[in-house]
DNA sequence: CATTCCGTTTAGTCAGACATATTTTTCGGC
DNA sequence: GCCGAAAAATATGTCTGACTAAACGGAATG
């Protein structure tokens, strides 16, 4: 009895031709997304497998492996008898990149927009001071050939956006940090996602390559100060830019 | 066919007796750790399911729920026909609680220690001026009981350290920012292994107490710069101790 | 009234079959 | 002899159904 009156995407189908993902990434997904939007709050616990897996047209296997890495990514609690429960949000792995896309996938929180770039501005005005101390010659020729990127197309275009990465990028790998490379890369893609936001709703209100050759600028020099200031400058100037458009 | 010439430890074995995990969180456990400490590199590829599984002692529902644990934590990817790779490092999610836990199961590698540190000292000394500058009567009260538990017991105590995690805990609270919390708490826990070592190594050369008073006082008075330098302090000098005993 | 025991419920594990997607091989044609 | 397309091989992905184990609730018992 498949097609009942679920007026939620139905993963099943959504697997089948949207996204190319596995059906237990649909699933995965759906369930993600159902539990940090808030559809399903904190506490409340799921459907028994067999009924949920059969409520969403899948298998009990392929149902378990999603809740699997829900599991991992400490968003729900499973124990025999008991069901599996959504755990408290201080649980949650929200630095996690799916979660983030799953947080960003709907309509993204406020408040949760504004902790990310707060900490956006403490971790990356400090990669930028890290990056200007240790870059070397190959960091150097990254940055360059990015930075060359960003003159040639604008932030409206694909080919300007993959520059603006590629650039934030190589300021990380300068850093010569795991850690703060893997960090940085989380939250700069989630935060990319708002950008996106942004420049939809009107016309970027401002050129932002000047910022970014400052920044450049102070590393190319191994001044660690003043990259951290024209960083911190440029995450401020980001972040007034995705305040007035929200 | 089992006990076979394998030296490691068998997850089967691990999860019948030891930890209390479940079967599949032993495998996990396993794996994981395998490829943290690079028993198998990136890049590399694991045996197939059946024949892995079956080397494990365990079905394949079992086995391949525990390598989408990994995959939901950016270990390893999966596509048909070319099996499962280990993702390069740049990959995983070192920030992740268990990839964490994973990491400081065996011998940590010393740099990625000296990685963890450093965001540890641009992340905490952030944190207390947040915390300085929001605090709530809630958090104060928190902050306080749990100086109190220190001044009553050492370090060396359980009833010691649940207390100064309880203090770094409470600090992480009053900042109220989500995000910062979930990464703060990560790396403490992580740090806090490496501090297990230490003091196990010698007697702990100084008394932590006047550290955390004096950031302790600072947030009480609201002074955010004075918190921050009470931090940046006290993180600098854990970082000190720790390394004296490497 | 407290305690213990047993049945019920739900997740956990197992086994084996079939589907799907690549890679590799092979075979035909140019 | 080289190149390209079709077929075979192989590993992951999914499905099914059964059984195990653990935890909760209530009944029986002292």
């Amino acid at each position: 009895m498949p097609q009942q009156r679920k007026s939620e995407p139905d993963p099943r189908g959504a697997a089948r031709h949207g996204t190319g993902r596995r059906l237990r990434g649909a699933v995965a997904h759906y369930l993600g997304t159902a539990i940090v939007s808030g559809r399903i709050a904190p506490g409340e616990r799921l459907a028994g497998e067999i009924a949920h897996a059969a409520a969403l047209d899948v298998s009990r296997s392929a149902y378990r492996e999603a809740v699997q890495v829900l599991t991992a990514k400490g968003l729900v609690e499973s124990r025999t008898k008991a069901g599996t429960r959504v755990l408290p949000r201080s649980r949650w792995n929200l630095l996690d990149p799916d979660v983030l896309a799953w947080a960003f996938s709907g309509e993204p929180d406020i408040g949760f927009v504004r902790d990310l770039f707060e900490l956006r501005a403490i971790v990356e005005p400090a990669a930028a001071r890290l990056a200007a101390e240790r870059r070397d010659k190959d960091d150097l020729k990254a940055m360059k050939a990015a930075i060359a990127g960003m003159r040639r197309h604008t932030l409206g275009t694909d080919a300007g956006r993959a520059a603006d990465r590629d650039f934030h990028d190589a300021i990380l790998q300068a850093t010569h940090n795991e850690a703060l490379i893997t960090l940085s890369a989380s939250i700069a893609a989630a935060v990319g996602w708002t950008t996106q936001f942004k420049q939809r709703a009107r016309a970027l209100p401002r050129d932002p390559l000047p910022d970014h050759v400052r920044v450049h600028d102070a590393i190319v020099a191994g001044d660690g100060e003043a990259a951290s200031a024209a960083m911190r400058l440029l995450v401020e100037l980001a972040l007034d830019d995705t305040q007035s458009s929200m």
